[in-house]
DNA sequence: TAACTTGTTTAAAC
DNA sequence: TGTTTAAACAAGTT
């Protein structure tokens, strides 16, 4: 589930596989991925050179050095960006394909199995203004550090749990269910809580919780693929979970030892330790 | 087979 | 009016 922390690994690994390459083609192979533009930015996008890599939330943006219009991806439940042979993945949506050079893949694939992901092809100039105007998206969490001051005018107005607000992409944007419960574990603060009822230690905590489990998340997962959780709570490459409480219930809190308990928040499963996070 | 998974949008409720 | 919740949706896995 690519939450910040994966969408952030997938422009640097992007950047890394991409950046001063000319493109030779793309290929929209599954139209459907297409919510603005992308085939005709496709046909145009040929010869031109890739420039700036980066993320807004949970957004992918490819800039091209001379074109207008720059490549705008969300990738849902299981969109991710790989530098992989397309014709050894099953669910292939647009095909980036760069002029070759030694070291460097050939091409990006834009896989996603369930096909829930989307892509855009938007005027650079205009491309902050999207984010926040039609995406409603609020400021960023990370890397810029955010004090308490900052997440308590932000989210210290909602009377809905904490952790449903944590997830508001309109207060601040990336953070999805996984990363809720995980910062929430961190800063010892339960989800019921009222957003609105946090004290100011508890905003200082969360502060400081949210760079934390970025940036371990990003050291985690690094890598030319992300390490995407499955269904069994085990990473994608056999490694145990990466995470502390998320799809642990049932097994003991690593700080102290209590079992991990499961319940549903607007319809999203909440992971938490009854015992060390003060209700 | 039905339940579950996610972020987003829309509709309904508060 | 503004805020919050619920349902629907995409489609594949368990």
């Amino acid at each position: 589930m690519p939450e910040l922390p994966e969408v952030e690994i997938m422009c640097r690994n992007l950047a890394r596989w991409s950046l001063g390459r000319p493109l030779c083609q793309v290929d929209v192979v599954d139209s459907a991925v297409d919510s603005g533009g992308v085939e005709e930015w496709a046909r145009k996008a040929r010869g031109r050179t890739v420039g700036r890599v980066w993320r807004r939330g949970k957004y992918a943006v490819v800039e091209l050095a001379d074109a207008e219009h720059s490549l705008v991806l969300h990738f849902r439940m299981t969109g991710k960006l790989v530098a992989a042979d397309p014709e050894r993945r099953s669910s292939v949506r647009i095909i980036l394909r760069l002029a070759p050079e030694a070291g460097r893949p050939d091409c990006l694939v834009f896989d996603d199995a369930r096909r829930l992901g989307n892509a855009w092809a938007l005027a650079t100039a205009e491309l902050q203004d999207w984010f926040e105007t039609s995406r409603k998206l609020g400021p960023e969490p990370w890397p810029v550090h955010r004090p308490a001051a900052f997440w308590a005018s932000q989210l210290g107005s909602i009377r809905s749990p904490i952790k449903v607000a944590l997830m508001r992409q309109d207060r601040v944007a990336g953070l999805g269910n996984i990363a809720a419960s995980e910062i929430l574990w961190r800063a010892g603060v339960s989800p019921t809580r009222q957003a609105c009822s946090l004290s100011l230690e508890q905003w200082d905590r969360l502060a400081a919780a949210v760079p934390a489990f970025i940036t371990d998340t990003i050291e985690r997962e690094g890598g030319d693929e992300i390490a995407y959780v499955n269904s069994r709570g085990a990473s994608s490459h056999g490694n145990p979970s990466p995470f502390s409480v998320y799809r642990c219930d049932g097994q003991p809190c690593p700080r102290c030892r209590a079992p991990i308990e499961r319940f549903k928040q607007s319809g999203r499963s909440t992971f938490w330790c009854a015992a060390c996070q003060e209700g």
